[in-house]
DNA sequence: CTGTTAGCGCCTTCAA
DNA sequence: TTGAAGGCGCTAACAG
C-alpha cells in the first residue's frame, strides 16, 4: 500500500517535479516527448495523484457536498441521482450525506464538509429552520437549499431552488375544480413545514377564488407519512361526508387515504377522487396509478447543481438568487370528472 | 471566504502552531489553561481544521467510499442509509458515488476514491465482473465486495459479505414446496448475473432433492425490471399452464408478474401463489403485500463497514474473509397454502 | 521548455 | 510543558 508519488516519477525521468507536475495536468509549456515518456512511467509505475495534497495547494477541491434529510426515501433518492449525475458532467464529484436541521448531527456535517474544503454545499430540506442554517454557514462557503423555498420569505439572503408550492396548491384546486368538483377537503396540514403550509395557502386561496368549499384536516404528526394519512382519512370517511375530492399533502399520505378507502368500501375515483402530491415511484404501480403533481426531481437538480457551480466559480457571495419550478401535473386514474354527471 | 488558520490562532495566542495542535487534538502534554485559552479563540475565531491539511500529513482520512450501482434503486438506497449511519457511529464518514462495473466510469471513481486517499471502499454489485475489478484495486486500498458473494468462487482472494442466495434460492423451494406446490416456475433467469445465477441453481437444486417440478423462464433484459417481469409473465400466462406457483427473481419482476397477472383476471394468491426476493419497500404496500425475502440490507451494511473498519485499523492485506447472511422470509399475502384442497 | 524556490495547513520527532 | 524544524504531495510564481 506504499504509494509512488510526483517525487518518485521525477527522479526515475530524470526530470524536476514540476515537469512531472506539468506532464500531469497537460500544461501547454511542455515537450510532447518528455511528457509522453513521463506518462509512460506513470502508468506503469501505478502512479495516482494524491488529490489530497493538490486540493491543499490549489484551494480547490471540485467536490460538492450534499446533505439529505433521508437518502432512501424516494424523492431524495432520486434528487441525489440526478445531483450526481449532473455534477460529474461538470467536472464536480459529489459528497453525500445524510442529516436534517434539527437532528443534532447537522451542524457536525457542515463542519466535516467544510473542513473537507468542499467546492460548495448543496442542502436539501422542507424545514424552517434549514434557511436559518445555511445563513450560519454560507459564508463560510458557498450554499443552494433545495426545495425548502417559500414565496412568503423572499426576504431571506440565501441561494435557493424550490418547486413552487404555492403554485402547485394553486394547480391542485384549480385541476379538481375543472373536473366539476365544488366541496372538496385538503388532508394532512402540517404548520411545522413551510412547504406544506404554502401548498395548503396555495388551495385555499384558490378555491376561495372560485368559489369551492375546502374543509382542511390537520396531521398531528410530525412527518407526512402512509400512517398519519391512513388515520386521518379514516377520520373524514366514519362519520357522513358531503365532500367529492380529496387534496393530499403528499403521495405518501394520498396513499393512507387510499387504503382507508378500500377497507371502507369506498371506491376511488368513482366515489371520491384523490389527487397527490410529490409523484414518488409508488404512484405510478400498477394498481395505484395516483393523480399527482411531480416535483420534477430531474429539474430541480440540474437547477440546483447550475446555481451552485454558478457560485463557485464566480466567488461572489454578495448576491443572493432564487429560483422556482412549477410542479408538473401527472394525470393518471384516481380523479374523475364529475361536470356532467 | 478567507479561512483562518492554525497558524493565525498561534499568533493571536502568542504561542507555537504546535501547542495550538496539540490542543485541537488534546494531547495530554499540555498546560490545561492555555488550552482553555487556545479552544475559546478557536470558537471565536470560527476556527475550522482543514482535513485536508491533516489527512495529507497523517495519511488517514476516516473516510470511506462507498459505491453503489444505483443510489435511486430501493435496494441500495437503504443499503446507503445503513452503511452511512454504521460508518458514522465507528467514526468514519461516507463518501457515497454512483456506478457499476461495466458502466466505463468505475476505473475513474475508483481512481478518485484512492486519490483522495479514503481508508477504504465499500463496492455493492451483483455483476461477475465485480470481483475481477476488486482483485485489480485491492493492493492500492483496503476493499470489501457487498452482495455479489459466491459460493462457486470461494476460490476469490477477496473479502466480501453478501446474502447467501444459493441458500435463499433453497428456502424458496422449501417454502412453496411446504405449502404443497408440486409443479412451480422460476420466472426471470439472467446468467449475467451471479447473484441471479445462484438464486436460480439454489431453487432448482432444492426443488429436485423434494421431487418437486420447476420451470424456467429466462429474461433478456440485462436486468430484472418490472416491465421484464411482465412480458415474461404474459409469455407464461398466454398458453395454458399446469403450475400453481411462481417465485420471481426479485420483487420487480414479481410486481411485473402481477400486474399481468391482474389484465389477465389471475387471481393472486388464489389461482397462483407468487413468491418474491429482495423485500423493497413496494411489497409492503396495502395493495401488494407481497410475500418475499429479505436481502436484510441492515444486517449487510453493519456486516460489511465492520469488515471494512477491521482491514482498515489492521492494516492487513494478507487475509481474505468472506461473510455470508441468511436471507429472511417475510411472509405476506401472495402465496397460498393449497395442500389440503 | 525546464528547474528552483516557496508555500498550502497540519502533524511529528527532537530539543529545550 | 513548549517550541523549532522538517515533511506530507502537490502547485505556482519566477527565473533561466
Amino acid at each position: 500500500m506504499q504509494r509512488v508519488t510526483i517525487k518518485d516519477i521525477a527522479r526515475m525521468a530524470g526530470v524536476s517535479v514540476t515537469t512531472v507536475s506539468r506532464a500531469l495536468n497537460n500544461a501547454p509549456e511542455i515537450n510532447g516527448e518528455t511528457r509522453e515518456r513521463i506518462m509512460e512511467l506513470c502508468r506503469k509505475e501505478g502512479y495516482r495523484t494524491n488529490l489530497l495534497a493538490r486540493s491543499l495547494s490549489s484551494s480547490r477541491t471540485h467536490v460538492i457536498g450534499v446533505v439529505l434529510p433521508d437518502i432512501s426515501g424516494p424523492i431524495h433518492a432520486a434528487l441525489a441521482l440526478h445531483i450526481e449525475t449532473y455534477a460529474a458532467q461538470l467536472g464536480y464529484q459529489v459528497m453525500l450525506c445524510n442529516g436534517q436541521p434539527g437532528d443534532g448531527r447537522i451542524e457536525g456535517l457542515f463542519d466535516f464538509l467544510i473542513g473537507q474544503r468542499v467546492d460548495g454545499i448543496l442542502l436539501s430540506s422542507a424545514s424552517n429552520s434549514a434557511m436559518d442554517l445555511l445563513e450560519q454557514y454560507q459564508s463560510a462557503v458557498p450554499t443552494v437549499l433545495l426545495g425548502a423555498f417559500a414565496r412568503a420569505s423572499s426576504s431571506r439572503r440565501i441561494n435557493s431552488v424550490s418547486i413552487d408550492n404555492y403554485v402547485g396548491g394553486r394547480m391542485a384546486a384549480q385541476y379538481l375544480y375543472g373536473l366539476g368538483h365544488r366541496k372538496v377537503v385538503y388532508l394532512g396540514v402540517r404548520e411545522g413545514s413551510r412547504t406544506h403550509h404554502l401548498r395548503h395557502r396555495g388551495f385555499r386561496e384558490m378555491a376561495a377564488e372560485l368559489g369551492m368549499e375546502v374543509e382542511s384536516i390537520g396531521n398531528r404528526e410530525s412527518h407526512s407519512t402512509t400512517a398519519a394519512g391512513y388515520r386521518m382519512a379514516q377520520e373524514l370517511f366514519l362519520k357522513p361526508f358531503s365532500q367529492t375530492a380529496v387534496f393530499a399533502a403528499s403521495d405518501l399520505v394520498a396513499l393512507g387515504a387510499m387504503q382507508a378507502a378500500d377497507e371502507l368500501g369506498i371506491a376511488i375515483p368513482e366515489q371520491l377522487s384523490l389527487l397527490g402530491f410529490d409523484d414518488i415511484d409508488y404512484a405510478a404501480l400498477p394498481k395505484i396509478r395516483l393523480t399527482t403533481f411531480s416535483q420534477r426531481p430531474d429539474a430541480l437538480a440540474r437547477s440546483g447543481v447550475r446555481l451552485l457551480i454558478e457560485l463557485i466559480e464566480s466567488g461572489d457571495g454578495t448576491e443572493f438568487t432564487q429560483r422556482l419550478l412549477t410542479p408538473a401535473l401527472v394525470e393518471r386514474s384516481t380523479c374523475r370528472d364529475i361536470s356532467n354527471r
